[in-house]
RNA sequence: GCAAGGGUGGUCGAGCGGUCAAAGGCACCAGGCUGUAAACCUGGCGGGAUUCAGUUCCCUACGUAGGUUCGAAUCCUACCCCUUGCACCA
């Protein structure tokens, strides 16, 4: 995963650049970045890269990984990697989520949640060149006059500029008080972190500006800020979210990432192709241009992907029980197994009961439209009636298999 | 607190006394065509029962609780919640 390490380390400032611009959106600003890194070469001193996380949601997907494979370029170029957990901020909840007030999240929580980014973004990141912080740890002791002056570094107007808020605005939606203070929390951590550069998606630029003008207040040089697309969902529509259940985890099973890149549109592709992978545009290109059936150029994205989180052992086993199951349409071998009492049964009493259908019309309607197999073998009649006494294989639709046990009541 | 507008199925959004389990779109599910692509086509999309049958029936559902009606998502009353404006407070 950090095979390039070696490679990069010996780049030219233009070069490091370059590499960095990468699928980025936003840099602000070019000069200032190009002076950190030059001074960060003569004083030896790695820079700090600043990334914000929310607590909340610790289950990573692949649109945080764009993010985080920028922050892991800049690893690659010996700096340092912050990664932020806001278990503070959290509690506020950012306006550029939904609006709706999170509960507060306890300490034994933030903990878990923590683990679990942990063991997660480091399938990416170098852990021996990444910081986990929390941004309770400089928040928990913020008096109210400390907050007053961070308040008093920023106009109403300033912060109104936002877009979100401009547009609630001109909507006649609420926008909360708290809302307000949210980027200012923010930008503080960049403070408190001493940060020379901030990553962020694009929908947090403005929280990332309002860290550089913090800083600059408060004496410190300011941060500079890169950000990065909001990836697709698998709908090619909306940015991929959990909510939206639009989206591949990082510790999904290789064959379900691989099921669902292969069926993401072949346009959304090269858009994961530029976000996702290490290949150069060029190449992206050619590929893009080329006769070849645009398949096999999934299927590589796919492997090219499931490398990145496991191994290509795993990915070349992941592309051979999708071929089985999907091209030559086999039965799986490793299917969950459940055990029924032998007797007799109506087909869709049975799919309810072993909860391959949700209710027994939803049942009915699978069977009547001929989306049930019984030992692969296609049963339309509603009314059938399925004799359990033997090991069998259900399957509905074309992904969800169970193996039937019988036993005795 | 006052005034106005609003709360409908996963979502958006019609309906404004019966023909409403509720138009239409989206999402979703199954099937077809394919490359588990796109586009497209077909069917479905609250639950349960019943039938030879796309039959008939029952329950639950339109913010909550009542009421008026033979009959309500649709009318009335109270309450709750959301938004906006105004006022009160400061």
């Amino acid at each position: 995963m950090l095979s390039n390490l070696a490679k990069n380390s010996s780049l030219t400032i233009d070069e490091q650049i370059e590499y960095l611009k990468k699928g980025v959106v936003d840099l602000i600003n070019e000069d200032e970045l190009r002076r950190k890194l030059e001074k960060s070469l003569q004083t030896g001193t790695p820079l700090r890269v600043k990334l914000g996380a929310d607590p909340t949601a610790p289950d990573i997907h692949l649109g945080h990984t764009v993010v985080i494979r920028k922050l892991r370029a800049f690893q690659e170029l010996g700096h340092t990697a912050i990664f932020l957990i806001g278990s503070f901020t959290g509690m506020i909840g950012d306006p550029s989520g939904k609006s709706a007030t999170r509960p507060p999240l306890s300490r034994e929580e933030v903990e878990a949640n923590a683990e679990t980014y942990k063991n997660q973004i480091f399938k990416i990141l170098d852990p021996d060149k990444t910081e986990i912080r929390f941004n309770s740890e400089w928040m928990d002791k913020f008096t109210a006059a400390d907050f007053i002056r961070l308040c008093s570094q920023v106009t109403v107007k300033q912060i109104l500029e936002r877009d979100d808020f401009e547009k609630r605005i001109k909507q006649e939606k609420p926008i909360a008080l708290h809302e307000l203070i949210y980027p200012l929390v923010q930008g503080y951590d960049s403070v408190a972190l001493k940060a020379d550069v901030e990553l962020g998606g694009t929908d947090q630029k403005f929280n990332l500006m309002v860290g550089r003008s913090l800083q600059r207040s408060y004496g410190q040089e300011p941060q500079v800020i890169m950000t990065t697309p909001l990836l697709e969902g698998l709908d090619g529509i909306n940015k991929m979210s959990k909510s939206l259940n639009n989206y591949i985890g990082i510790t999904e099973p290789p064959f379900e990432i691989f099921g669902k890149i292969m069926s993401i549109s072949d346009e959304l592709m090269w858009r994961y192709y530029e976000l996702l992978t290490d290949l150069p545009l060029s190449e992206i290109e050619k590929m893009k241009n080329s006769d070849e059936n645009p398949r096999n150029f999934k299927v590589k994205l796919a492997k090219l992907i499931i490398q990145d989180f496991y191994s290509a052992q795993l990915a070349d086993e992941a592309e051979e029980e999708f071929n089985r199951r999907f091209v030559r349409k086999e039965i799986p071998d490793d299917i969950e197994e459940k055990a029924v009492s032998s007797g007799k049964y109506p087909l869709s009493d049975l799919l309810l009961q072993v909860g391959l259908a949700p209710s027994k019309k939803e049942a009915k309607r699978l069977i009547e439209q001929g989306g049930v197999k019984v030992n692969g073998e296609r049963i339309s009649d509603v009314k059938a009636e399925i004799e359990v006494h033997e090991e069998m294989v259900l399957q509905v639709g074309k992904r969800k298999f169970l193996k039937i046990k019988p036993c005795e009541k």
